[in-house]
DNA sequence: ACCTGCTAGGTTTTT
DNA sequence: CCTAGCAGGT
């Protein structure tokens, strides 16, 4: 269990001074500790900045990480605070591990006493646990994830009896979360927005949900933070408390914060002298000065005001010493949340803040670093670095248009074959997608081909339904009111307890206000349930009660498996006979191996919903396939990055939903993707894409557009001079291009150059060229042009994707079946199909294809 | 309790 | 087009 006290049995606690230490001789020279050898002046300067706000806008690739932790060994060393007095946070549980790790190898054992370096939640939930019962709970309460969250709504529907078809419990999970990350309890939830769900019911709905929550001793994500900041607001003796322990905060991926973490955070960043009542006002006044649809703004009208603290004479006013690394450019979770605005108003919000760049990049070549910043500098709204490497300049970006995404892939799969015969490592390979279903087309493709591939992202380990069943048996034992997960496992495996018994069993427990488990109890003592079921019952309450009892002599790693295997669930899985069964054993295997990290069932439970993350195989020499959004913070040698077509990347709907800040958002998971890259950066679109089910005829990426020409190089499909065709589809997929009429070849791009250039009326003109370096910094340094005409564009009744769809699929084919057609790269043949623009041919000479009907003419 | 057929919807994801 | 989730039947 977690201690409030801090222990100050902490090793290592360096309070000597170093050997170089002290501001005199770092005025000195470069001299300093040794852990400060290697920086460079602006790394330097951020890991000692003590005192004070700090912005460290850190660009990518500049060692972020590595400035970071370098300043907690600085504040350490210099004996300015010990370790459990330093606030770290992250965003995921990655990173955490990885300022562990760092750490450790700097400092040696002193990590262990690094308690609040976690991610916001897990610190989130720690400080919840000490604080439970001002939240209702008890300090042994259970996370919720979606899932659990999901089904509870659900039920609170039902009971409503709101038709949660029209109104799915998904929606509202979103809404609920949506308001929490805004920092919104069920009371400040602005009325119209209260209002949007099930015909006004949205707020009820919220409010009693809370209810609930408490009622089971559970506490959602965002409640992790919310109900912090409820006792730091209502109880201000507490979070001075906090204040004055933590006399260092950092924060990691700054960007990234959403308003309640910012809240969070500004909350815990003031001076102990100042406590909430302080941090109100500079909230109010953040909205004041701002625009009045800022999301705390209704925050600040709704919240209940406590009785101001008054600030007691002679207290004088700390600096606050918090130090937010991130970079404005890499926000990319703006739709879950995440409020770019705090760090671009950081200098604002944390008055006398000093900001650093760091603007040298160790990871890429100058092409690449070249292509990416070009890209970056269309954005308006940034808070502006320049990347520079000394890097070579190395390999050029290419771009490569496909005729389809099924010849992207396999181009791809090609290339990659070609980079592993020049003894390239599959692990330094990624591919990054914008949307998860183009991995299909490559895991096809690599399956065929034998390449070893592993995706990263995907379901985690612990949302995976046998690891939640067994975890919602263990929670059934730990609390016995966890009525969500005594539900879920009841009939795991099958007891003959169906939707009556439950049904029957939910009845007892709210008309006795007793939790489900207590229910049972009860009810089989009656005769309310048939024998069969009265029976199945009694055993289950009577196993637990067994379990429950055995939880004070045994091992919690060995309760695990005893519970696993005398409730059935283990036999259910053996008994199973398809093909997954087995890894779903070896999976139970792996979560019951995991406990014996931690000391009790408690303290297991505890971390699982927050800690526990997917750990795959890298040993295993393998592609990365992953979304760009989850490559963010890893890099690789090589990048390929397809799917660069107009409605795929950038996403449509983004730009429907979110307008200009969505295609900006967009344009950052650009600069995200190439960045990952350290020496080829490899781009591709193809020519024609299947979505839903009907193939469209796409245009390139406008960020193609946004390239620097003298960065980049087009590329056919394969045999480019660079690797060395080994001939193929190569040529012919050049002639599919040509044959479109506008591609990616010099002549092509000259056309829509001209095209845009004067006054580049129709859409099809959008699909310019390479941008000249020197006419993008004097014409249009924030990218005036490009919005203008894409704005004319959606002020117009076409989009992107509407007008393409019109054109290529509007009017029914001129063709006919059985016409005799010819084709560019196939030959002759003769129409088999026709479906919509999408011909099927039998070609004479190359089999059936399918083929998009403007791509062939009568023979 | 399981299976089958239908319909709706179809970015990104952490905690 | 494809698939996940649900209602309804057996």
């Amino acid at each position: 269990m977690i201690r409030m006290t801090e222990p100050s049995k902490i090793t290592g606690v360096p309070d000597h001074q170093p050997a170089a230490g002290g501001i005199a001789a770092r005025a000195r020279a470069s001299v300093g500790p040794k852990y400060l050898t290697g920086l460079n002046p602006e790394q330097r300067e951020a890991v000692e900045t003590l005192d004070g706000p700090v912005l460290v806008l850190a660009g990518a690739g500049t060692g972020k990480t590595r400035v970071l932790t370098t300043r907690i060994a600085h504040i350490l060393s210099q004996g300015r605070a010990r370790p459990a007095e330093i606030l770290s946070v992250t965003f995921t549980n990655k990173a955490a591990r990885e300022m562990k790790h760092r750490l450790g190898q700097m400092l040696g054992h002193a990590v262990e006493g690094m308690p609040w370096l976690g991610t916001f939640h897990s610190i989130g939930g720690r400080i919840l646990r000490f604080h439970a019962e001002l939240a209702q709970l008890k300090s042994n309460f259970t996370v919720l994830d979606v899932d659990d969250q999901v089904r509870l709504l659900k039920q609170l529907l039902q009971a409503e009896s709101i038709d949660d078809k029209r109104w799915p419990a998904r929606m509202l999970a979103g809404l609920i979360d949506g308001w929490k990350n805004r920092g919104l309890m069920p009371s400040q939830v602005p009325s119209g927005e209260a209002a949007m769900f099930a015909n006004g019911k949205g707020g009820k709905l919220y409010a009693s949900y809370q209810e609930r929550l408490k009622i089971l001793n559970a506490a959602d994500f965002g409640d992790l933070l919310l109900e912090n900041i409820r006792i730091f607001r209502e109880h201000p003796d507490i979070l001075r408390q906090y204040q004055q322990r933590f006399k260092y905060i950092l924060v990691d991926e700054y960007q990234d914060t959403n308003v309640a973490q910012y809240l969070w955070l500004r909350l815990l960043s003031q001076a102990p002298s100042f406590t909430s009542p302080r941090v109100r006002g500079e909230v109010a006044s953040r909205s004041d000065a701002g625009e009045g649809d800022s999301p705390s703004a209704e925050l600040v009208e709704a919240a209940p005001h406590p009785a101001p603290l008054p600030m007691k004479d002679g207290e004088r006013e700390r600096t606050k010493n918090i130090c937010c690394v991130g970079d404005d450019d890499q926000s990319i979770y703006g739709w879950r949340g995440a409020e770019v605005d705090n760090i671009l108003r950081f200098e604002h919000d944390f008055p006398g803040a000093k900001v650093i760049r760091l603007e040298r990049n160790y990871r890429s070549t100058g092409h690449i670093l070249a292509a990416a910043s070009h890209l970056i500098a269309h954005n308006e709204g940034r808070l502006g670095k320049t990347l520079r490497t000394e890097d070579v300049e190395g390999e050029k970006v290419t771009v490569t248009g496909s005729w389809d995404s099924e010849e992207e892939a396999r181009g791809i799969g090609e290339e990659i074959e070609q980079l592993q015969r020049q003894g390239e490592k599959l692990n330094e390979i990624a591919i990054l997608v914008r949307a998860s279903y183009q991995m299909r087309e490559f895991e096809d493709r690599f399956v065929t081909l034998g390449l070893p591939y592993r995706v990263i992202g995907g379901p985690r380990f612990y949302e995976r339904a046998e690891i939640r069943d067994a975890l919602a048996y263990l929670r059934v034992i730990n609390s016995p009111a966890d009525d969500l997960a005594f539900e879920r496992i009841v009939n795991v495996p099958k007891r003959g307890l169906g939707d009556a018994t439950i049904q029957l069993l939910h009845d007892h427990a709210r008309k006795r206000r007793i939790p489900l488990f207590e229910a049972a109890r009860a009810v089989v003592e009656t005769d309310e349930l048939k024998p069969k079921a009265r029976g199945s019952l009694r055993d289950v309450v009577a196993q637990f009660d067994r379990w429950r009892a055995q939880r004070e002599v045994t091992a919690h790693t060995d309760l695990a498996q005893i519970v696993l295997d005398e409730s059935g669930y283990t036999e259910m899985w053996q008994k199973d006979r398809s093909a997954d069964a087995a890894g779903r054993l070896e999976n139970l295997k792996e979560l019951v191996r995991s406990m014996e990290e931690f000391e009790n069932l408690q303290g297991f439970l505890e971390h699982i919903s927050l800690v526990m993350d997917r750990e795959g195989g890298a040993e295993d020499d393998a592609v990365s396939l992953m979304t760009l959004h989850s490559a963010k913070g890893l890099e690789f040698d090589n990048v390929f990055l397809p799917g660069w077509e107009e409605g795929l990347f950038p996403s449509q709907r983004t730009l429907d939903e979110q307008g200009r800040a969505g295609l900006e958002e967009e344009r950052r998971l650009g600069h995200v993707g190439l960045t990952r890259a350290r020496r080829r950066a490899m781009i591709y679109f193809a020519t024609n894409r299947r979505i839903h089910g009907t193939w469209s005829t796409t245009i390139p990426s406008r960020f193609l557009d946004e390239l620097p020409a003298a960065n980049v190089e087009i590329t056919e499909s394969k045999g480019g001079s660079a690797w060395g065709g080994t001939g193929g589809y190569g040529a012919s997929r050049f002639d599919d291009m040509e044959a479109f009429g506008s591609t990616y070849s010099t002549p092509g791009w000259q056309r829509a150059q001209a095209n845009r250039n004067r006054g580049g009326g129709r859409n099809g003109g959008g699909r310019g060229g390479f941008e000249e370096e020197a006419a993008t910094f004097s014409s249009s340094p924030s990218s005036g042009p490009d919005f203008g005409s894409f704005s004319s564009r959606r002020r117009g009744p076409m989009t992107i994707e509407g007008e393409l769809v019109a054109k290529s699929t509007g009017t029914t084919s001129e063709f006919s079946l059985s016409d005799r057609v010819f084709h560019q790269k196939f030959g002759y043949g003769h129409v088999t199909k026709i479906d919509g623009n999408k011909l099927t041919i039998h070609f004479d000479k190359a089999g059936e294809k399918k083929v998009v009907d403007s791509f062939v003419q009568r023979a």
